[in-house]
DNA sequence: ACCCTTACCGGCATCGTTTTCATGTCAGTA
DNA sequence: TACTGACATGAAAACGATGCCGGTAAGGGT
């Protein structure tokens, strides 16, 4: 690693202070034309680049942008993707740190980018984090902090994400108008938000449909195709067998369909199956899956951009929240009645 | 946000010189216990942090490294995240620009963290790149980097990469030994080292098993399925219309099966079809894809750990390459002969 | 009484840059 | 001549931490 030029080689070799060299190179008011040139061709030629690092200190800034998700599945690489999008387009540089849905990970890298300075934090939870306190720690700095996609629900803190209550209704919905009778839904874990408001939607759009709750119709499991395999077969083998499953997340579905196969069951003739995020592979698969799309890379902008908000402006933004609204793409697995 | 507690709070209110209190922390000799312990017992309450940003300016020394990617899809998620792990485990923090296969954005990236001043580089070229001055200019900086996945060939320096020659080799072979007697290749851009390795090894199988090559079966195009859906269609509708795709990415493999199926062909029987990379996805689809599996979080921690090397070893490892070795796991796309 | 060692601590420079304040020069004006 | 102001530049502080070097005081040995 060599040593890169300084103001200070610049000034030396051209007998000037280091502040005129540092006015002359940013074109400020009090520096002759003459010196002003000087300065600049020989920067050009030492191919002097500004230390970011004694920026950073004097102006205690980094420019740079934490950024904490449970792990890089498709949706969170197409947020990733939108707010690093974003970000670098306003000169932010973004670090990227995967919790890999581990609450300890994940308190461990909010304390290193903590010391990293970072100037602010966007952050997903780990599906394993039901204590906040590492997150309250950022905002009791009044460090700009933004949370997207798996929220903290009652946490005063500028928040975007999907209208997951929502999402759930237009699958249930759905299911029901293709009439399928027992509908159970594959949950994620128990104490993660959205897969707690993807249930909530579940529950009352059965309810609003008049249809009974069958307890044992709600299963819970991490978002892992193997235990989704496992958990549906275990539906599939129940007296009441349900005929149809929405799933909360495509992975979830793709281990569902694996034992819906196995079982010998058509789709959706005999069984119906929805899952949630429409990732490219649902389109793929035979039959081809119907999901919920949650426009990821849009969510990623915004958080993106809402972040920049917060830096920029100087008022409370605690209470701003953006939900977006999802849309169902409706495919083999669950289209009965043909239009 | 809030000023940090600083190391010259603390000496202010203990009546010490910053020197005696920055000794104190480090467990230092030369500091009596007493002190030692007033100043840890004040810097515990006060939740001192020492300041990175100031540590590094005096060390020349971030402890991050900069990874360039071209995207962030299956295959280089895996590698970043083990690339993440190994860093984080030794206190490296990441940070991962995508340029998003643009070779603008590929070199602004490169600045980028060029200025942030990175410890050091971890790259993986975009598929537009074809001049490699952003890369020589790392290394005439000095600083440590290190190339994998999509290596570049002819330049000196450290690099990981799967043996891309015998992964198109073994997958051939396959299809040979299956009895499919015309096999085209759907191969990636043009310009792009893991290709080319792919078409030389795929090029090399069918003159070692001695069936002349046809050039209308090599087709070049863009990672893209809809993209490989095409070049798929065009294959299908020659005179001499290939029995056998070997698709250099999974990626494209699924394009190309989209194509093989509309055309009403059977695979495996009428149709072989191998891919690379082996994603969970090739095992999903109907019929699944035979495809290479490239030990891609296996690569990714191997290359944080040839970095991590270069960082500590003061000797030139520039030409150090570590080639991870492929394996075909066949499925039903191609199984023709059952064993 | 003198010197030397040892333990403990403070001063200062340093990293690279910005910024405020001070300084010096020269021309113009009363 | 003396003052004013513009203009160009320099000196120094600041950001936060480290580390060398030097100083002081206490204590022991002669």
């Amino acid at each position: 690693m060599e040593r890169q030029t300084t103001i200070k080689d610049i000034a030396l070799a051209l007998r000037l202070s280091t502040s005129t060299v540092s006015r002359a190179l940013r074109d400020a008011a009090d520096v002759s034309i003459e010196t002003r040139k000087a300065v600049k061709a020989l920067a050009e030629e030492l191919d002097y680049q500004p230390n970011k690092l004694a920026l950073s200190l004097l102006k205690n800034q980094t420019n740079t942008i934490g950024v904490i998700i449970p792990n890089l599945d498709y949706v969170l690489a197409t947020m990733v993707k939108g707010i690093d999008e974003v970000a670098l387009e306003a000169g932010y540089t973004v670090m990227v740190c995967q919790s890999d849905e581990s609450f300890g990970r994940e308190i461990l890298n909010t304390k290193r980018l903590l010391d990293s300075l970072v100037d602010g934090f966007i952050v997903s939870v780990s599906s394993e984090t039901m204590v906040y306190e590492h997150i309250k720690k950022i905002q009791t700095k009044k460090i700009p902090l933004v949370l997207f996609d798996r929220v903290i629900n009652n946490m005063n803190v500028p928040k975007i994400s999907l209208d997951n209550v929502e999402g759930a209704r237009l699958a249930t919905q759905h299911l029901i108008d293709q009439g399928y009778k027992r509908i159970a839904i594959l949950a994620g874990p128990e104490n993660l938000g959205i897969s707690n408001d993807r249930k909530a939607g579940f529950i009352q759009t059965l309810k609003q449909n008049k249809i009974a709750l069958d307890k044992n119709h709600i299963i819970h499991c991490d978002f892992n195709q193997d235990y989704a395999y496992i958990a549906a077969k275990e539906l599939l083998s129940m007296n009441k067998r349900p005929d149809a499953i929405f799933a909360i997340s495509d992975r979830l579905a793709i281990g569902a369909m694996i034992a819906i196969k196995e079982a010998g069951l058509k789709m959706p003739k005999d069984f119906g199956l929805v899952g949630f995020n429409n990732e490219p592979v649902t389109k793929l698969l035979t039959p081809s899956i119907t999901s919920v799309e949650m426009f990821a890379f849009d969510i990623g902008k915004a958080t993106a951009k809402m972040f920049l908000e917060m830096i920029h402006s100087n008022e409370d933004m605690s209470d701003k929240e953006i939900i977006i609204k999802p849309k169902l793409v409706i495919r083999e697995s669950s289209r009965r009645i043909s239009e």
